[in-house]
RNA sequence: GGGCGGUUAGCUCAGUUGGUAGAGUAUCGGUCUUACACACCGACUGUCGGGGGUUCGAGUCCCUCACCGCCCACCA
């Protein structure tokens, strides 16, 4: 027997176990089925699971359990990403505690800290995974750092190269003096601040006079080698070609003029400095300028005290200040303005970027995305398809991806220089001398790649790619890849240019955009702010499935989500209510086997038909709902459908078929086997562990798994809808009666007697047949008769045409029975007033489709026959109070 | 500067071709009815952000305004 409330944690463990052990989610590579593939987006080694990864995880199981269901022959493919950067910052964190840097080891013993770091923590995130029951197949886990992947990733590197589409040059990049790397485009926050705006004068040589120029950065000014004016601009027409005395400095600089500057901005007057700004740089390569570098790789202004002076060695920061008060005390300040402005910071440790000319690696995007733009929504759909549109944007706007790192954790770029006559080699292998001169003292390039780089082959590198193997055979191009919207370009896009450039083929068909997971305020959860849920806390209280069920439960298209503890709560309450309807069908079937099945189209009770039409309806619903990433509409349906239907009604209804013995009891006992069952199967994708263990424990699935059973199959013989309506018309009945005890305030202990007066013939024969459900409505005796004398003390409804009168005795307020009926026809009323306004409307009545116009004017009969008899009971009610 | 999303019951949100506004939660009243108090029975709650338009009919389609949020972008 189950114990009486649902205790996840031993359960939870229990299937963990079951389904590790038995390798249940490593597919049958001969397996018949359709294949149906993903693989898991890789959460940073150094990660630990957060509420977003537990959306994302929940997600593409319930996909994959439904797959599964669906007879597919599924691969749900798990691993992490090496993450570069931040593992390389947890690794010198741990060393700073011992008092060391990175550069005190080493390149090659530093490496070797990360690797043990890695193998001590990095299994971590994938603990936590296995807690929420992932299904994936654990034999074919994988790090973006394994040694096949790493051969992918020389390999596309490699050709990539060949091609032309990795090139090296010198650039301006967006440097963290902190992190001590180059960044790519995207990987810059641009963050708003309140900076100050500083007009600074520049004299004309000629001591002709002078301009303004305006700016954010004056520290910058060491490295100006222009002032730049919009050509057409009136206010310095025909200066263009002069000399100005650059302040501080005091060198000479020409003013030259140029469309990119913006007239309306600040005094229209720009100062360039081509070595610490990305426009100056194209400034200065159109107009041929100096190219002065004043700011180091630190963030400090160079040591050369004929460009920088006394500022020499001084921080971007110090210096800032201290040239700004240099000029005030010499007279070129001119103005100074707050500004708000965006400052870009390293997305990793928030530095204040700086932009830095050096030597760096490049993708050509700008040639690989038009191939990627046209492969939506052709080859590839996205889910919301509003999505698309953000996609093609980026695309459209791409610029060349900066793919090297001056760091040490991560693909060492696969490229070596000739100390002796600068031959650059490209090569999978590592080379043993150059290929032009031969020298043997080849120098490998020091930079590593950018970790989206690897993350971009991860749908077929997993796979074993760049061998032809059956996995990749069989399971590639993946079914779906399911994300949040945040790496979109940082990862998705890429990974479509790479699929497409070296499979040959696009490496997903669909891409499901899940929203992102915000605190009750709508917050973004996050570290500092202290809001996040932390999913481990919350299987450890309410269950893996409380948890799963929620995200699933509210993973609407297109929206945020707002977490809060109470949802995952309320949850739980359901994964109880799924484990109490279960004991209570364990208490009513019989212990050791199956009940006797019967021929289910032909049930005679007319419950049992009721709810096995609705599980057609349920069924059907669900798989359309999963079919067309429609979650919450998935696990609604299923979740009313247990506890308002199933529960509500329906287990209430059997009680009295198990009071007794022979067919009926039969009946009642497969029926209710049946629909339990396949309530756990609709079920079992959002809850998997709870399904599981009542699953086993019903007679006769002993010894079975519910995760390898099929999708419950459809059964039209127990498509009736007709019985169905008449069953509603039943628990309608029952509810007037229950309705009318509440609202008098009569004990629900108190037995009452009612009568009902059908409006036809065959109502009364259906009443007559459903006699024995009006248990439900604690009855102490039940007439049904169109002419039986409704007694004068009584309180009284209408349902479809039916009075429905409920004998009062003494006992009974009648003033608040008469308000009742107030409220009662009140409310009828104002449906009839609406409704005959439209019908009195020709232009609906003409306009509308027949059948609309028809189930209106239906409508309103059955309102107007429920006031009339309604106010006659008023009357009569009112003529007994008067006695 | 571009693009996207939101504004529906006190709160958090559903609402798939336009056709009687829903759920959970909260609140109020009642109940130990032998699966479940993590429960049961019932009640209450809404000019669907404002304005305009299309339509017989709009939460749903179009326009416009307001406020909130997000993404992208080199305005110093």
């Amino acid at each position: 027997m189950l114990s009486k409330a649902y205790e996840p944690q031993e359960v939870e463990a229990h299937w963990r176990k079951h389904w590790e052990e038995g390798k249940t989610f490593t597919p049958d590579m001969s397996a018949p089925g359709d294949p149906y593939s993903i693989v898991i987006p890789p959460p940073n080694v150094t990660g630990i699971l957060h509420i977003g990864h537990a959306l994302n995880q929940t997600l593409q199981d319930v996909l994959c359990r439904h797959a599964r269901q669906k007879g597919k022959n599924v691969l749900w493919l798990p691993g992490t990403d090496h993450a570069g950067i931040a593992t390389q910052n947890v690794v010198e964190r741990a060393l700073a505690k011992e008092g060391k840097r990175r550069h005190d080891l080493g390149r090659e013993a530093f490496i070797e800290r990360v690797w043990e770091w890695k193998k001590q923590y990095g299994g971590q995130i994938l603990e936590q995974i296995k807690s929420l029951g992932a299904s994936v197949d654990w034999t074919r886990e994988a790090f973006t750092m394994d040694d096949n992947l790493a051969r992918a990733v020389r390999k596309v590197f490699v050709q990539l190269y060949k091609d032309g589409l990795i090139y090296k040059g010198k650039y301006i990049v967006n440097w963290c003096p902190r992190c001590h790397t180059a960044l790519a485009d995207d990987e810059v926050d641009h963050i708003d601040s309140k900076g100050m705006l500083w007009h600074i004068r520049y004299d004309f040589a000629d001591g002709s006079g002078s301009v303004t120029i305006a700016t954010t950065r004056p520290e910058t000014m060491l490295g100006d080698s222009a002032v730049c004016v919009h050509p057409e601009d009136e206010r310095y027409a025909g200066l263009a070609g002069k000399k100005l005395i650059l302040p501080i400095a005091n060198r000479e600089i020409p003013l030259i003029a140029d469309r990119y500057v913006d007239r309306e901005f600040g005094t229209g007057c720009l100062k360039v400095t081509p070595c610490h700004d990305p426009n100056d740089w194209n400034l200065g390569h159109a107009h041929n300028l100096e190219f002065i570098q004043v700011i180091d790789d630190n963030g400090n202004m160079v040591q050369d005290e004929t460009l920088c002076g006394k500022y020499a060695g001084m921080s971007r920061e110090e210096c800032r200040k201290a040239i700004v008060e240099e000029l005030r005390e010499n007279g070129h300040l001119v103005a100074e303005e707050p500004l708000s402005h965006s400052v870009g910071c390293c997305y990793r440790c928030k530095t204040v970027i700086e932009p830095y000319v050096s030597d760096q690696w490049f993708v050509a995007l700008s040639k690989l995305a038009p191939r990627a733009r046209a492969a939506v929504p052709s080859d590839i759909k996205i889910y919301p398809e509003n999505w698309t549109k953000t996609y093609y944007n980026w695309l459209d706007n791409i610029r060349d991806w900066c793919i090297s790192r001056q760091i040490w954790w991560g693909h060492r770029i696969p490229a070596w220089t000739c100390p002796d006559c600068g031959e650059l080699i490209v090569s999978e292998t590592d080379p043993t001398a150059c290929t032009k001169c031969g020298c043997t003292n080849l120098e490998q390039d020091p930079d590593v790649l950018d970790t989206w780089f690897s993350s971009a082959l991860w749908p077929f590198s997993t796979m074993g790619w760049p061998e032809q193997t059956d996995t990749l055979k069989k399971f590639y191009p993946t079914s779906v890849l399911v994300t949040g919207f945040d790496i979109l370009f940082f990862w998705v896009a890429r990974m479509i240019i790479m699929g497409q450039q070296f499979m040959g083929e696009v490496p997903f068909k669909e891409v499901y955009i899940h929203a992102l997971v915000r605190d009750a305020q709508g917050r973004k959860m996050s570290k500092s702010l202290g809001n996040g849920i932390d999913p481990q806390d919350m299987v450890q209280k309410y269950g893996a499935d409380s948890l799963r069920f929620t995200l699933t439960a509210f993973a609407a298209m297109g929206r945020d989500i707002r977490m809060s503890e109470e949802r995952i709560e309320g949850y739980r309450h359901f994964m109880n209510k799924v484990w109490n309807a279960a004991r209570f069908a364990l208490m009513n079937l019989p212990e050791d086997a199956a009940p006797k099945a019967v021929d289910l189209g032909a049930v005679k009770g007319l419950h049992h038909q009721w709810i096995l039409n609705r599980l057609e309806e349920v069924k059907a619903e669900e798989d359309a709902a999963l079919e067309s990433y429609r979650f919450n509409d998935a696990a609604q349906c299923v979740y009313k459908f247990l506890w308002n239907e199933f529960c509500d009604w329906y287990l209430e209804l059997i009680k009295a078929d198990m009071r007794e013995e022979g067919e009926r009891k039969e009946e009642a006992q497969y029926v209710l086997y049946t629909v339990l069952k396949e309530i756990l199967l609709l079920l079992h994708p959002m809850a998997p562990f709870v399904t599981a263990e009542v699953w086993s424990s019903l007679p006769g699935n002993e010894g079975t798994d519910i995760a390898t059973e099929l999708y419950p199959a459809e059964r039209p013989e127990c498509r009736k809808p007709l019985e169905a309506d008449q069953m509603m018309f039943l628990q309608e009945a029952i509810s007037a009666i229950r309705t009318i005890r509440a609202e008098l305030n009569i004990k629900p202990s108190y037995k009452l007697t009612v009568v009902l007066r059908p409006a036809s013939d065959e109502q009364a024969a259906l009443l007559e047949s459903g006699r024995g459900f009006f248990d439900l409505a604690r009855l102490e005796s039940l007439t049904i008769d169109a002419n039986a004398h409704a007694p004068k003390a009584s309180a009284s409804n209408v349902v479809r045409g039916c009075e429905v009168i409920v004998l009062l005795d003494g006992a009974v307020d009648f003033q608040a029975e008469l308000a009742r009926l107030d409220k009662e026809i009140g409310k009828v009323d104002k449906d009839l007033v609406a409704l005959n306004g439209k019908l009195s409307n020709e232009n609906f009545v003409m306009r509308a489709p027949a059948e609309l116009v028809e189930s209106e004017k239906a409508r309103q009969a059955d309102l107007m026959d429920k006031k009339a008899k309604m106010q006659a009971l008023q009357i009569r009610f009112k003529e007994a109070m008067g006695e």
